[in-house]
DNA sequence: CATGAATGAGTATTCATTCAT
DNA sequence: AATGAATGAATACTCATTCAT
């Protein structure tokens, strides 16, 4: 049974993100990913020149998304409107497909940090935090903000413990995160 | 030039949670540890069975305060004022010496969590988490109790980007999570 | 320049139980055997999972032979010319390629005994020795058929001393195993 | 609890011979020892100088009783009863003291092999021979000399999966033993 | 588009041994 | 008579990567 054209680089960067995401960057072997997919691992190697462009291929998806948002956000005047809508969008993003991608870099840190593309991940969440307050706002609700992104990252993550519906958990973290953007 | 009785032991220690925090656990060799401490590897062995039981070494001081706060939460009413009280408490301990530990907690999920007192570690958030909010409370309530105790472990590595003092950060950081805390 | 294929896994199996009936399981590492190849220790370990792996694809090869006398006998009636057949049969087989695998057996028992495959290479000898006695024959007697068997497998190395032709040994070895096969 | 005066040094060796003969000298390591013993591994080196020598020290145990009965059969006339004699004598010992030390002996002939100590057993194995048949013997009848001895030394290990006492065995060994020496 | 065979550099871990106290 | 602390050399094994076919 043959596959359409780069129907397997689409599998690979599948089955790798699922992986990176549950067992961690540096616990997933090129060769678990290829037995996945039985196939080989210098079948990977067809496709990626590395297992770092394997993540760097993943991270341009999430990259790009968040530069389409931040690509709005430049047309807009910094209201707290403006913000609510902002943080509203973001949640789409990633309470969507990119939420693995989130994951995954939430928790692997020091792994991420020196991957191709994780400096350019940090540099993006820091444009989030300055269209989402004044430099010259107090430093608590600047805390806040940085907090409202996070509070749509990690609900999902810091309440896995309950047995809370999914969807329910996602509107109430929307709610939590668009009260924390300061009402001017 | 040998050390003091079981310096080498803290020693270890130390350098460990140093690098695995900044590193992470996978990343961090045996080797880089001995040579930073200019030992052996064997040495290393002569002081804990097994990589992982450096980390379990270091995870029990941790739960040894958490419980240690846990035990003073048992004997308290939980009201608004005791919740703030409890929020303090842990500011205390995890600006102080448990800074590093929280570190590598957070950004080595998949690894920490399937490391020996890893799942122990998880248990101890969640009873915070009971500690903090009744169970008819609100969605959004029980997320801003737990955001309330994340703020404090995140708000570090969220602001890492500005240039702002570390204690000011603390301050408030401290403040916007007493905030999280239901009024009533 | 590239070996023919799989040429290098038949390779692997003729040096590693070369070494193995030499030196013992335990004292030939992975090393000695790659250097004797002149490949690396990583191609030992494209051609086999682990160390016992190789062993136990040597212990299969043996426990084949053991199986097909097995199913001769098994079409037999059991009398004292079937019974010294038998003991013709198996001479065949240990004293051709077997040899060397039957000295590793008997010299490394403690080794042998707990790798993957010996409990079964017991068994056999044990399937062989109810096929050579009755389960009513005196104590003596099943010692003697027993002792036919291991004739076979010691002579050999309880010879070794001696400067006799090696042809000359295995004759004689048979003639002394059939006479202990009990006249009825 | 203080022990007597090497008092120790005994323990050391009874447990060292048990593990050896158990599990084979490669795989019983110093450190197993010390922890049965309840003493630390540099205690053992205060008795012993070196693994090996634990080892040689009950070889030498071994070898002063066979030397004895060498001494005792060098002033024998070698006839079919003094040899037979010669064989009852050597089953008193093996089946005593002498039996973990022959199962250790008979199991692990590659460690034994290089072991200081280890050629004089063999040598002493030779002279047993020697006495046992003449030179001039058909070769069957020499090999029969040997597994004479081989039979004492391997009944308890050959017939392992039977539920026979114990005792009806060596007396059957025995039997057997002595049955193999040349009638005249 | 992919495989089979291999490598080089690394990993955690174990072991016999030493020595100052 | 024994320990606590350490070493150096080894071991089995894994991984990302390469390349001829």
């Amino acid at each position: 049974m043959t596959r359409r054209r780069s129907d397997t680089r689409e599998q690979i960067r599948r089955v790798a993100l699922e992986l990176f995401a549950e067992q961690g960057y540096e616990k997933t072997s090129l060769r678990e990913i290829a037995e996945r997919l039985d196939v080989t691992k210098a079948a990977l190697y067809y496709h990626f020149k590395t297992k770092e462009d394997i993540v760097a291929s993943l991270f341009a998806d999430f990259h790009a998304e968040a530069e389409e948002l931040l690509e709005w956000a430049r047309g807009q005047q910094p209201t707290p409107a403006s913000r609510r809508e902002f943080v509203r969008r973001y949640a789409e993003i990633i309470q969507g497909p990119g939420k693995e991608m989130l994951r995954f870099m939430q928790q692997n840190e020091p792994a991420v940090r020196d991957l191709k593309g994780g400096a350019d991940l940090r540099a993006r969440m820091q444009s989030f935090a300055e269209f989402l307050v004044d430099k010259e706002t107090s430093l608590p609700d600047q805390i806040r903000a940085r907090l409202s992104i996070l509070t749509l990252h990690m609900t999902h993550f810091a309440m896995r413990d309950t047995d809370i519906d999914e969807n329910e958990l996602q509107d109430a973290a929307l709610e939590v995160a668009l009260d924390l953007i300061p009402d001017e």
